[in-house]
RNA sequence: GGAAGUUUAGCUCAGCUGGGAGAGCAUCCGCCUUACAAGCGGAGGGUCAUAGGUUCGAGCCCUAUAACUUCCACCA
């Protein structure tokens, strides 16, 4: 093995080994049982972020123990086809050029973006391989792909026959500018400052006038009613009158619904159906007539009299001036308000009213609700349970039309001479009622979610190849993000149940997020991001995956900063060095395993902390904590086994028994290892291939089990640490350099023969020139003397010595043991605490409380001697 | 506006069904001890956000408050 620790002469040839011996294929294999996750597709033409970084190697630490401990474990990787990204570079791209989509037309169109995803596909997943993702690659899915459209048609159809598909109104949002409808996401909210006008109506009928107010007075054009809270006392008669709407005289209705805040503004909203959703929806609940007063340009409509023709801007500056004028204007406050604006160009979107398609929530989506409310589907936090089932109760229909070219086009074709709607598996060529050829198809497409929703489906081969589904599916676990709980998880469920009658997958872990050194997120055009290509480049692949893990919880926002990436750089090397130590023991040695050999003391110690450590991350890996699972497994390599184990070993390597310690070094370094390997996975091949009894490859090797544990060897071991750490820190409070060695003396009054085992131990990391095991007490003036239950040492330390200082030393001890018998004679003195404690625990405070009035007779004894 | 999360050492975070406050880094002291100075040994450092409550016992459970973060909605 090299002497330094230089990742980038081994990781990229390592996985490029891996890939070649096929490791990471999964097959239908009735052998073994299956264990899946479908990776959540990256937008295929991102390039590798933190995010990626953190939320994919969740899952191949995940899969690649799942896969040792002998699952055929499928990791089942793809990307997203990301619609309205992609549309919105390629037309940005077009418009370099001079052109527009419509000047290009749609198929030259399509033609364009397939040639954007052609040049960018294959990064991230080349990415994803040097991040040394156990990926069945051979697998790989598109959300564009062949599979995809299939599926993706025939869950349309299957809807559509259902009658679960259905046209509709709905309000969307409008650039004026791009003249498009533009999605949620692509809504920029931003504070705007302007007036409320309050106005007032007259109420129809009576000199008695109703005051409310407004933002947006242009748009009372297309009024049709004003509403009021059903709970207002002050408005409360007038619901089921009219008003007169000003300027036009029209007379509207005066409704009650809760939508309206009593104590906001004056308790009264005029409501415009056509022009905003909260409006729309009560013009639904209430039967209003719709008014749509806007043209595509946002200019009026030739609805508005005079006001024909102006922008929405110089509409309202005179409606406004002929409020005033016909005495209906009241004041003008001030009020800066937030406004959506367009992504792109930045125009104020105008809500509008428009056909879209839309999918009925209200049967497909109870199964998907009873599912998760059982459990079946497994929120590993539960918080996000309430969050999912919160937004499920209060799902309405899901509008899956959008305006845009690039995604799957809807495949409903109306033939053009008799009106029939034709929805099938294939392209209808003829009409199947008139036998006409003018078939016309929709023109929008599909919500990309529409899609994603079947994506545990397709990729498994939905709705062809049953028998991949059959084994593979449901898959076992989900790790996504939190804000798509909503969109992508909850859609997942009831598209499993609805398509193919089982859930998509049986736990779902929301994963945090990574943010920088100070806990702000991370974002391109802040600049504050750390780049995982910088990380590799400089550390290496293994040392970013350590620092992204090490000392967090997978489930909240971590902080991710460059000394992390150092503290984990010092631990991959501490790693590489102590396999490089071990190894050398090894070295032209017969190595045994453990069960053949005589263990020592220390062997024994070590092999029962190690399958301590092995059950505690068993079990944090089932609750999905990798993150500490990580943590404990570092902080076991360094400290119990470089710096205890590896440092006791020194000394029964040199003795006779020493089959025993290589055999223990042999096991303990390869159960670490394989234990290490999901998060470290090339340093750990790396190292294991050297190892003198090693099968072909880590990856494919059997996770540690439990097999033993020496219970009373565990605790003499551990008595003896305590004296070691006792007399080094007697060495330091008397400063003794530790290029110094002392002598040693102890007098057991216990337990002889383990003292004799241990003496060994303790010259050595005591630093002692020699350690003498005494029978009778000598003369302690010139020696320090540490006093246990099973010992007492003296540190013959001659001149250093002071007895002025010792007996100092003795009375604080005696101070302290006393205080703890106080402690526990308090407790057991409380009759609340006898009662009503665990059995368990008195039982500890009472053995305490034995050892340490044991431990106080031998101090008071010492402290006489003075 | 609605909901959730966080608040423990100077920093980053652990702390299991309530039962003596922990780790790493940083700081200070001492060491090139034959795997590792990117290391080894040792030490100091905390009113567990605040105020109440439940309990024999609260960092942990309940109530309120504050600050920060996130998600959803976008509100006349």
């Amino acid at each position: 093995m090299e002497k330094n620790y230089e990742p980038h002469n081994f990781e990229s040839q390592i996985y490029q080994n891996w890939l070649n011996k096929k490791y990471f294929r999964a097959t239908i294999n009735k052998n073994k049982k299956p264990f899946t996750i479908i990776m959540p597709p990256p937008n295929v033409t991102s390039k590798l972020h933190m995010g990626h970084a953190f939320q994919q190697t969740i899952q191949d630490i995940i899969i690649r123990r799942k896969r040792m401990q002998g699952y055929e474990a499928l990791w089942l990787p793809g990307t997203d086809h990301a619609a309205i990204a992609t549309e919105s570079m390629v037309c940005k791209k077009l418009e370099k050029q001079g052109l527009t989509k419509e000047m290009l037309g749609r198929e030259a169109f399509l033609k364009e973006v397939n040639a954007w995803y052609d040049e960018y596909k294959g990064t991230i997943i080349d990415q994803f391989k040097t991040m040394g993702y156990s990926c069945d690659w051979d697998r790989l899915a598109f959300t564009m792909d062949e599979q995809n459209n299939k599926a993706g048609r025939w869950v349309f159809v299957h809807l559509y026959k259902k009658g679960w598909i259905y046209k509709g109104k709905r309000i969307v949002n409008w650039c004026p500018h791009c003249k498009s409808s533009i999605s949620d996401a692509e809504v920029e909210f931003k504070e705007v400052p302007s007036h409320f006008w309050h106005l007032r109506y007259q109420i129809e009928g009576t000199n008695d006038y109703l005051e409310l107010a407004t933002t947006r007075p242009e748009t009372l054009l297309g009024d049709s009613a004003v509403a009021v809270n059903p709970n207002d006392e002050r408005y409360k008669d007038l619901v089921g009158k009219n008003v007169i709407l000003p300027l036009v005289n029209r007379p509207i209705p005066i409704v009650a619904d809760d939508y309206v805040e009593m104590d906001f503004g004056t308790g009264v909203v005029k409501i415009t159906p056509a022009h905003d959703p909260n409006d729309f929806e009560v013009g639904l609940r209430h039967n209003l007539e719709v008014i749509k007063i806007l043209n595509d340009d946002a200019t009026l409509n030739d609805k508005c009299g005079k006001y024909a023709g102006m922008t929405r801007e110089q509409a309202r500056e005179e409606i406004v001036k002929d409020l005033e004028k016909a005495g209906n204007l009241v004041k003008i406050e001030d009020y800066s308000h937030n406004v959506g604006h367009c992504e792109r160009c930045k125009t104020i979107i105008e809500p509008l009213i428009s056909s879209q398609w839309f999918v009925k929530m209200s049967e497909i989506k109870k199964p998907a609700i009873k599912v998760v409310e059982e459990d079946k589907v497994h929120f590993v936090d539960e918080q996000y349970k309430k969050t999912y089932l919160h937004w499920m109760y209060n799902l309405n229909d899901w509008c899956i039309s959008r305006q845009l070219w690039n995604g799957h086009r809807i495949p409903i074709f109306t033939c053009q001479d008799c009106g029939e709607v034709i929805c099938e598996m294939e392209d209808p060529t003829i009409c199947p009622k008139c036998g006409s050829k003018h078939l016309a198809q929709e023109q929008d497409t599909l919500d990309t979610w529409f899609s994603s929703a079947l994506w545990p489906l397709s990729t498994l081969g939905f709705p062809d190849k049953k028998e991949d589904l059959a084994y593979f599916y449901p898959t076992d676990v989900l790790v996504t993000a939190r804000e798509i709980i909503n969109l992508w998880v909850a859609r997942m469920i009831f598209s499993g149940l609805e398509y193919y009658g089982d859930i998509p997958f049986r736990d779902v872990v929301i994963n945090g997020i990574v943010k920088d050194a100070q806990g702000k997120k991370m974002s391109k055009t802040l600049g504050n991001g750390t780049d995982p290509r910088d990380v590799i480049k400089n550390y290496g692949v293994d040392i970013l995956r350590y620092s992204l893990f090490n000392g967090i919880s997978i489930n909240m926002d971590s902080k991710f900063s460059e000394k992390k990436v150092e503290l984990s750089r010092n631990f991959l090397n501490k790693v590489w060095n102590a396999s490089k130590y071990v190894l050398m023991q090894l070295e032209g040695k017969e190595v045994k395993t453990i069960d053949k050999v005589k263990l020592n003391l220390a062997d024994k110690w070590i092999i029962s902390q190690v399958n301590d450590l092995i059950e505690s991350v068993d079990r944090k890996f089932d609750k999905y904590d990798i993150g500490m699972a990580e943590s404990e497994l570092g902080d076991f390599f360094w400290s119990k086994f470089c710096d205890w184990y590896i440092e006791l070993s020194k000394t029964d390597m040199s003795g006779e028994n020493s089959e025993a310690t290589i055999a223990t070094l042999n096991y303990v370094l390869t159960s670490l290892l394989k234990l290490l390997h999901p998060f470290i996975p090339f340093i750990t091949e790396k190292i294991y291939l050297e190892l003198p009894m090693h099968e072909e490859s880590i990856v494919i090797s059997k996770w540690p089990e439990k097999v033993r544990n020496f219970e009373v060897e565990e605790k003499e071991m551990e008595e003896i640490m305590e004296i070691i750490n006792a007399i080094r820190n007697a060495r330091n409070e008397k400063n003794v350099p530790d290029n110094k060695k002392i002598s040693i003396e102890i007098l057991p009054l216990n337990n002889n023969k383990l003292f004799e085992i241990s003496a060994n131990y303790i010259k050595k990391l005591c630093i002692a020139s020699d350690v003498k095991i005494i029978e009778k007490e000598e003369s302690s003036t010139n020696a320090i003397s540490l006093i246990f239950n099973d010992c007492k040492v003296f540190l013959p330390l001659e001149s250093l010595v002071d007895s002025k200082e010792e007996k100092g030393r003795i009375e604080k001890e005696i101070e302290k043991t006393k205080f703890e018998i106080n402690r526990s004679q308090k407790m057991l003195g409380n009759p609340g605490f006898v009662a009503k404690a665990p059995k368990n625990l008195i039982d500890a405070e009472n053995e305490k409380l034995k050892r340490n009035t044991e431990l106080l007779a031998k101090l008071e004894k010492e402290l006489a001697s003075f």
